[in-house]
DNA sequence: CGGCTGTCTAATGTCGACAGACGTCTGTCG
DNA sequence: CGACAGACGTCTGTCGACATTAGACAGCCG
């Protein structure tokens, strides 16, 4: 008996189940309540959501390939995917490639609506994190990264950005809820839009690497602080 | 450790009846039993197959996400994906930034099993063509393509070259089958491995740049001769 | 006493059936 | 004659139950 006692805040307000259930799961992934490496039983979750089996299987399914759960056998049981430096790394590389390339895209269609997006999602963002609202930070962070790959109007780069923004997420929220405050600065995002502003192309590839770069140590450096503690 | 030299090298090919009905399926769609843009209707399929909705169900989920399939409202039904030049455009451009970018993780990788596998699958796919086997050339030449995205030992590129290959396949398939043999040139490969084998990474890109140009004009083509003919 | 084997349990994989939704066809009304 | 409303059929979404499997535990043999 691992059911914990809320897993579903609202009594899944989507059009099909399977989708409320996805969202309910992701939801409770990235809110820790069902934490990495936890595993995810069938039976326990679906009493929680108050469904059935079939709809959740599918939803577990959609989280497999999202890579917020992982599997190992096919009998092998389904648990939540745990933070791994590996993995970490490959996600902040293979981002800076993909965002490189949605903005190369983009470049020559940013319009008013482009300029516009950005600047909103970047006041929404700052709004968050003065708010101390980690989960809907993260969201902001996710949205304003969002507008290129929008703005490029390349349907499988969108998709692929899903695949990584999914993960990503896992990442951050452990990060925020293990901290109390080392969230995003208010100010890391400010050399990121006046590039992606103006009119060099070429360095906005550098402040995008710069800028991943970043990223990527300050995840390392919690994952393996993390593993340190973990280990005692 | 009492293991038997080599009782089963692979794990018994198929456990569960939603990865056979994942693979049928595929063979299905990629062998034009299953045309472009045909209903995928559950029962009949599930009857075909002989096993129930459920597991067929989460194999449909599957091709879904591969984009062998689409899936336009809730309760619309399922299709096999269409041939649409805009997709095939997508294709081709994110599979040069991927291929690029595989080639940067793998280069200091690349050792002699990373060469004999090239060279290997060359003949592979050239075995392939001589025969006369599409299916073959087809899976053939994706093999050759993924030395490098193995080489790369990057598990999400890895899985975005996967979600590429799927869709990949669809429009070589129907390409190859409906003009007789116009598939790739025997030498088709020759500079990609030459390049590959080779010291000049910008030359490869270069390359690739090239060779990704030349196979999205083929499709291109073939996508446009035959909504051409489709409308009479 | 250690390793193997048989059994037992919990969880996953699969099945057949029911209920709801969407498209279509028909009948009627304007 | 065309357009709208309602009934029908088909298919998807969902459910509860059954079958199968992997891991855990206890018992037996060497």
């Amino acid at each position: 008996m691992s059911a914990p006692a809320s897993i579903a805040d609202a009594p899944l307000a989507r059009a099909t189940l399977r989708e409320g259930a996805a969202d309910a799961m992701r939801a409770a992934v990235l809110s820790g309540r069902l934490a990495p490496g936890a595993p995810v039983v069938e039976v326990a979750l679906a009493r929680a959501l108050g469904i059935s089996r079939a709809p959740l299987r599918e939803a577990i399914r959609e989280l497999l390939e999202e890579g917020l759960l992982v599997q190992q056998r096919a009998w092998g049981g389904v648990t939540v995917a745990p933070l791994d430096a590996t993995v970490a790394r490959e996600l902040y590389t293979l981002r800076t490639t993909l965002e490189i390339f949605a903005f190369e895209c983009a470049w020559d269609r940013r319009d008013a609506a482009f300029r516009a997006a950005l600047v909103h999602r970047r006041d929404a963002l700052c709004s968050a994190i003065d708010a101390g609202d980690d989960e809907a930070a993260i969201a902001a962070e996710l949205a304003l990264h969002g507008v290129v790959y929008e703005t490029a109007s390349h349907g499988l780069l969108l998709q692929a950005w899903g695949a990584i923004r999914g993960r990503l997420s896992l990442y951050w929220a452990a990060h925020h809820r293990a901290h109390g405050r080392p969230g995003p600065r208010r100010d890391a995002h400010d050399d990121y839009i006046r590039h992606a502003l103006g009119d060099n192309l070429d360095a906005m590839r550098a402040e995008l690497r710069e800028h991943m770069q970043r990223g990527l140590a300050t995840v390392l450096h919690f994952i393996e602080h993390r593993e340190k503690e973990h280990q005692t």
